[in-house]
DNA sequence: TATGAATGAGAGTTCATTCAT
DNA sequence: AATGAATGAACTCTCATTCAT
């Protein structure tokens, strides 16, 4: 009965809401594609009625701006967690195709709608997917490559230039999955040929 | 009473809509992407009234995928003669990522249709890129990474494998263009890394 | 709060609709036949934007089908009643005659409609069609032939095939009405003539 | 190289071709009925290209409403000659079923289309029916009927009125047959029953 | 907040018809 | 006389969005 108690039991609730909205919505969007895909069909499929959407997003494109934002967070979260746990920047970049890998195979929607988007016509999808991924790019350079040429063990490559590398090769093959998310090559292989343009030549005596 | 004369003539005019039709339609598809593509306007800016094209295409789709054959094998064709002036492998693979980046960079509304067709939400068309890029993919495993093996200058990886690996790091950069269609990173950059890490190390004595 | 409330408006607001739309259907339909009707002149004729229509029929196909479905409904229940009133097979063939042809001069439309479904070029219409009168040919062929066989009054003709040339004779003059739906013959004169046929000769003794 | 000769030849030539068209014309109409017959497909079908049936027929409507005149005078001729065989009222009528089923069932196409422009939605068809089949209603009222009431074997009924119910009957039958062209009842059933209705009772003595 | 009836701009497609060859 | 490329009006259907309840 105190406003308190409602305003937060209401706030619950909407979160709720918006959250089972994402979700039809990423399966839609993932489906279809964005522009076939249904906004009516998503409110419904997540159990409300067709104008219930609007009450949470403003239009069907603020619904795919949102989609993106938090699922590159996600994916963010994702990999980053699991690459600083090794110290080694080789481990790390195991990890880093390991983990990316892992990730388009377990958000196989999510994956396929970032990918639709980072490879689609939109101008402005491609543009939040940029400034989206900065982020993944930055941990890449600095906190893969960068680390690894101090460490000695990488040749003194340009950073910034081979995360951009790196970061469109990931892309790349995580972006050609089987319909279980499956790559077609491994994360090892990929980790494997990558660090054997990285690392420098064992010297010899 | 002139027949050979009147179905050349018609034929040629026949061949000189239909191109021009083309012409349209990869601009209208590289700008609006496949679904916001109008056919209406391909066909008006194109020069005809809006009905013209059904005469040469049977559907919006069935004009996508007779320009996603057709600039494959453009895009074949202007690799492959590229690539096989060379004898030696890691040549060949130099002037690949050269002649790739240079098509994408000449033909920029066709890679840009091609892009969104390979990593876009359609299966149709990406399923028809696939086979359609598939000799592209033999003359990586073939012509470049299995001529190295055998001419001993490349470590013994499967072919099949790295030309995979080798054609989503193409692709992957390849699609990623400024506004004049230059990658972010050089052909000779791609190239470099990507023969570290195939080359056998030098043996030492 | 009030469901229920809100349920029965909400009911009773598409069904108003809904019957506007078949009434504006059914005068389209009768006015032009089914391939040069306009649906969208449908809808808006009915008062509603062209658009509305596709919310209660998902096709002009399903709108014509759901239309012969509840006209041939209304026809039989006009018809049936009428019949059933009189309790004697030969009066019953009089009602029979005049309460078919009453209902195409009191439902011009819809009986236009019908007719042209029923001999038109569309095999699924006439295929629901068909469908759609074997109650009123049942009701022939039991309740009037039959019964007037097992009165003593009609001749042991087969009960089916007479009750089908009665239908194609009721139908054949029905579909050729004038402008204010009057047949040609009077019912009198053909139930006359039918019952002529059928009526056993009065043993002379 | 006479003119005349040259003449001779065009006009056999042109006749030929545009048998020709009719012949597909009908098949077409038949099929598809008009409104979704393709005059574009109907020249092709016949051998020509599309333009050719337009130096035949001004236009599709035309070419319907000659193959309406020249099918009802088929039909005519067709069921007259058969008629007009028999010197009896009765025995006429006998034939008038006869051949006007066997009409149906032997070109079917035609019947298709004829009975599909007397009951369908366009009036000018209706109306182009009603006048090309007024011979055959003279013929049932005159030279059937009247001639059975004139000798003595038919009712005194009105000529005129009883040829509408005839002709009714008659159509209507006739525009239901299975895919063959069989109707659901034999001509003799038909006959018969009709014969019952028009026979004055044998005089008892 | 949730609902869902109504809206109407817009798209792909068809095809009768024209006309220059 | 025959051709067939070009035309463009017209139509069905979709669906993001609005808004009164």
């Amino acid at each position: 009965m105190t406003p308190r108690h409602k305003d937060t039991k209401r706030t619950q609730i909407m979160t709720e809401t918006r959250q089972l909205l994402m979700d039809a919505a990423i399966q839609e969007f993932a489906q279809y594609g964005y522009e076939n895909a249904n906004i009516n069909r998503i409110s419904t499929s997540a159990g409300f009625a067709k104008g219930t959407i609007y009450n949470y997003f403003p239009s069907k494109r603020a619904l795919m701006l949102a989609l993106i934002e938090e699922t590159a967070q996600l994916h963010l979260d994702f990999i980053a967690e699991r690459v600083r746990r090794e110290q080694d920047a080789g481990r790390r970049m195991e990890r880093f195709f390991e983990a990316g890998f892992d990730f388009v195979a377990t958000y196989l929607t999510q994956g396929r709608v970032m990918i639709n988007s980072l490879y689609g016509p939109d101008p402005e999808f491609r543009q939040v997917m940029y400034q989206a991924y900065l982020p993944m790019f930055e941990l890449v350079g600095r906190d893969i490559i960068g680390l690894g040429i101090s460490q000695g063990t990488f040749r003194p490559v340009d950073p910034t230039t081979t995360a951009g590398l790196l970061m469109n090769i990931y892309l790349g093959i995580a972006s050609q999955t089987d319909d279980t998310g499956k790559t077609w090559q491994s994360a090892d292989q990929v980790a494997d040929f990558v660090l054997n343009g990285l690392r420098k030549p064992a010297t010899s005596v």
